[in-house]
DNA sequence: TCAAAGCAAGTGTGATCACAAATCAAAAAT
DNA sequence: ATTTTTGATTTGTGATCACACTTGCTTTGA
């Protein structure tokens, strides 16, 4: 019986291959509809159909509607009461109720990471900086997506290190959540003269480099307030505005 | 014209008649399943299948499905490498996760709360109380699904009044992941002898009642401490009897 | 001229079917 | 006796269909 040399040669083998995954249809629905809505694709009180979502992803009704509902129960889409579903509007209520939890919740998730960061993960973070700033400085033209995804990388790759399996989908849901409204501040942003975004993410890693857990908090609350707190402005703004 | 006159007669009419409300099976299905894993009926580690639950709630698998799939991703159950879902093993991890978060967002909502309640909201809080406390001498035998609602009752009842549309749902999240672990608590609770539940719901609406917030928090923490850290000693003794 | 009724296109929901993957048990081979 | 293989059953996934409800427009009636 050969049965450790099979055994071996199956090892070796299974050294050179790559998992294959199974993600299913559903899966890639989601995760499509997830990166839209986090990248501010849709705007707020858009209405998104089944059918039309199918047709625009190639596929059936069947995956769509089961995405959909899971956007639904995060809150990430509103079901109304016709059972159409649209996207969320952006309320002044709703921006300081978003920009609560998230200082409440990931500032939590950073002070914990702060004390279990290990030298490692935080080289790697600070080597996200370096990219970043190399990035900004080659392309003076401001390329919105990349800035986002590398935000988004930088923030749970930081939040992935506090060891909490309940915390990071909340914070998932909170990204989905604020996505629309955070991409409908960058763009105002762009517009109205950049702010140096770089500073605040410079205070949060030297914060978690010296593992203070505070200053990382309180570092991590002025980042995230800053386009929070530019919306607000935009809308109050705005509604003054309406009353003339 | 009689136009005016119809309008009256359609008022009447809608007075008379109360709104028919339009559920459909999926959301009936969700409800039951949340009702039950709140509950305690489903045990940690037990598999369900989509078949499985249509044929015991007499619907297709349809429904069934995307209620399954709406509570995976709410993590109140979990898919399986295979395809398959489980309600969540409890672990040590988990279970202080589960309460850090807790803590956290709970406090932050009944602090919030604290402050926002109106009299007759606390009224209606501690009319609440009464009603256990007379139940609970009512029977000498524990109507365990009964206090289990009550409670459940009186803590959303006070977080509703923190004026947050974004804490609420996390709440109700964290209460559906923990739901199994509490259950096992609760029976766990039974055969140990009774603490006196009581005392932590009137320190609670004590501290309301003065619109204390900190005072709120501390106490709620104290109460919800409670089975988790029963269930943490019984598991860890469970353990330790494992080793030898 | 204007409001109400009627019609048609579109949309979500639930049921059913086909298919592939997983699981389990019995049979075969070592 | 243990392992492997084979085959039957179960299970999740995706597609399609039927039905009910909504919506927007046209037509009808006052």
């Amino acid at each position: 019986m050969q049965k450790a040399a099979i055994e071996r040669n199956n090892e070796t083998i299974a050294a050179q291959l790559t998992p294959v995954g199974r993600e299913t249809v559903q899966d890639r629905v989601y995760s499509e509809l997830r990166r839209a809505l986090i990248g501010g694709l849709f705007e707020p009180n858009q209405v998104l159909t089944i059918r039309g979502l199918a047709d625009a992803l190639v596929t059936s009704t069947m995956p769509v509607r089961e995405a959909l509902g899971r956007l639904i129960t995060e809150k990430a889409l509103e079901a109304l009461p016709n059972r159409s579903v649209r996207v969320p509007p952006i309320t002044l209520e709703r921006i300081d109720d978003l920009l609560r939890a998230r200082s409440l919740i990931e500032g939590e998730a950073i002070a914990l990471a702060a004390t279990r960061m290990s030298p490692r993960q935080i080289a790697s973070i600070e080597a996200m900086l370096g990219e970043w700033d190399e990035m900004r400085a080659l392309k003076h033209k401001k390329d919105i997506d990349r800035e986002a995804t590398l935000n988004q990388s930088f923030h749970f790759e930081i939040y992935r290190c506090c060891g909490s399996a309940v915390l990071i989908p909340m914070i998932e849901s909170l990204w989905l959540q604020s996505g629309p409204c955070i991409r409908v501040a960058i763009y105002a942003f762009s517009d109205a003269g950049e702010v140096d975004t770089a500073h605040y993410h410079r205070s949060i890693v030297a914060a978690l480099a010296k593992q203070d857990a505070q200053a990382a908090r309180e570092a991590l609350v002025a980042d995230i307030s800053r386009p929070f707190a530019f919306l607000r402005d935009k809308l109050q703004s705005a509604a003054t505005k309406d009353q003339t």
